[in-house]
DNA sequence: TTGTACGCGTTATCAT
DNA sequence: ATGATAACGCGTACAA
């Protein structure tokens, strides 16, 4: 309601320009500690905010750097941005986290954050990869995506960095593991055909796995999520109907295979429900390697992508390449297998 | 890379003044469909973003609301921005998700907020109530906390708006359940005695609830949290920490009250790992009434907040006094007592 | 060390 | 319907 204090007002307040209350603001060198500090006082008694839209307009180099985050609420981000927020830290530069919906395009969303924001740098959590080099090319500043899914076509580009699972052979290495169990009939919590992010991945992953034993993929047994405004696609709900819907058809199979541990815990409620018993009648096995898989009964199976790991590199990465010491760079890293009480071998 | 492009290029390339650009974007009336298409065209083909902040600066009504969220990782906050946004697109307004660190105070970030983005309305998720109100009047635009807990003092202010549930009430709903089912010596899993936040109502509402029963407190029983800047309070992991502690206590109990159901599933891992059994040799219980604990083994009982009406209820306060239907509020909701499987009576 | 004046990119106002 | 111009609130060069 006050009428909206600015700098003049403090400036002022204290019969100094401008420019001195500026720089008592921001640190600089060059005022007296007596005008600092009074000039803080005043700024404290009033209660005088800077207008963070003015200091962006003006400033040349911001210290910031945004994390754009498709799908916040995924639980699987939320260990990631707590080591990233730690390692920002460290630096001198200042983080902003940004939700992008599902229906906004993160590049477009980074595009308005890096004017208004005068953004230093950017990472990309999640999401698909698809994007247009043109508008890629247009950010001017360093950008790295993590965790997006690694695609050849991607992995040649210099303009920026990307940090990743093959998500491709770490699906493919979880089912060889159930196949190698005697598993046959694996049904799988996939993504739509026409997914571009990792949910394709991770069911191309599972073809390749069934073509290598020479076992024939049945469509009966690809349970496609449900995708919309409506349902989170990586829910346990989701796990959970979809898994009801592969019951009701009555395809029979001994292991069930989602690609992310919240479908997993979901689907093991479905099945629980029907009185199958994991890992007696169906082995459960999923992916991410979510903490909570560990607290589940029983524990979980799962493929655990290092994010720890891949956090911290991604902050290694950028900060390398917005001081100069590093190049753009294309990084793969490893899953780990996680056997837990949720499969067993079978025969 | 290529120079920053503005407002005042677009205006030249279309042989118009800035003002002709700015109609077009901003879908003003005053304007011939044919310039504007035209600009529109240009604006596309250019690939021109313009600057919200310089926006922000000079625009005297902005359509932003923000929401401020303390501790974004806590999955009971999911659901309740899912709705909040789902309200809040169907109105005129944009909404900005923000979250403030746990050492942040929200109400400083909030006073930035509103200066840099001209905020019209802000609401608060989780996060303290013990606000000077000093600070709080000079918002300048109404705001609403929600599920902030509620203290007698807090609900006599008329200046702003609050939805939550009394937790200390709740608390003891839970708790007397507990004790009606036979239980007396009841471990807690708390905050500590400092916390200022529901925590430490939650923890009123377990003594209320003993002492209406003339059970003696057991200091033995109530274990406090760790918190810090490492370990999330409220997570799994605390949960299984702090029971194992409790356990290697030996302090003897029959049932266990867990103040959110996170650190409730992390005790159900700890004891299950004793060779406790759930609901046989303990009873569990939680709080929030997370989608979470409906997919665990055993189900979890637990309290349930009304997360979907206080969302509604949020967002319709806010936006009738927004347009000056409503005046400010403060709304307390019941909770509701869901029991499942991980709790039983004794004798 | 300090103050003055200009400009950041946009929208609002006023004139045409 | 359109264009010129003055703000918005601050940082920064430059002068003092």
């Amino acid at each position: 309601m006050a009428d909206e204090i600015t700098i003049k007002d403090i400036a002022r307040r204290c019969g100094v320009g401008v420019s001195t209350v500026s720089r008592a603001m921001n640190n600089r060198s060059d005022i007296s500690k007596k005008t600092r500090e009074k000039v803080l006082r005043v700024i404290e008694e009033t209660g005088f905010v800077p207008n963070n839209s003015a200091r962006n307009l003006k400033r040349i180099g911001s210290q910031n750097i945004a994390i754009l985050i498709k799908g916040i609420s995924n639980p699987f981000f939320t260990d990631m941005i707590n080591i990233l927020e730690a390692e920002i830290k460290k630096t001198e530069f200042v983080m902003t986290l940004h939700r992008v919906a599902s229906r906004e395009n993160e590049v477009d969303v980074a595009l308005e954050l890096v004017k208004e924001k005068r953004l230093q740098g950017i990472i990309f959590l999640g999401g698909e990869f698809s994007h247009s080099e043109e508008k890629l090319n247009m950010l001017g500043v360093p950008f790295v995506f993590s965790t997006a899914g690694a695609e050849p076509e991607f992995l040649n580009e210099k303009n920026y960095s990307s940090i990743s699972v093959d998500d491709v052979a770490e699906s493919c290495k979880i089912v060889n593991y159930l196949i190698g169990n005697g598993h046959q009939r694996i049904a799988i919590l996939a993504a739509q055909e026409e997914d571009t992010s990792v949910g394709n991945l991770r069911l191309k992953g599972y073809k390749k796995a069934l073509k290598q034993h020479d076992i024939p993929v049945d469509e009966d047994l690809i349970c496609s999520l449900h995708a919309g405004e409506e349902v989170e696609q990586f829910s346990m709900e989701n796990g959970y109907v979809v898994t009801k819907e592969l019951l009701a058809r009555g395809t029979k199979f001994t292991a069930l295979y989602a690609i992310s541990d919240t479908l997993a815990i979901g689907a093991m409620r479905a099945l629980h429900e029907q009185g199958i018993r994991i890992p007696e009648d169906v082995s459960v096995a999923g992916y991410d390697g979510l903490p909570l898989g560990d607290y589940v009964t029983p524990r979980l199976t799962t493929l655990r992508q290092p994010t720890g790991l891949m956090a911290r590199e991604t902050a290694s990465l950028l900060f390398g390449i917005l001081s100069g010491q590093k190049n753009h760079q294309h990084l793969v890293y490893p899953g780990e297998l996680i056997i837990r009480e949720s499969t067993r071998a079978i025969r």
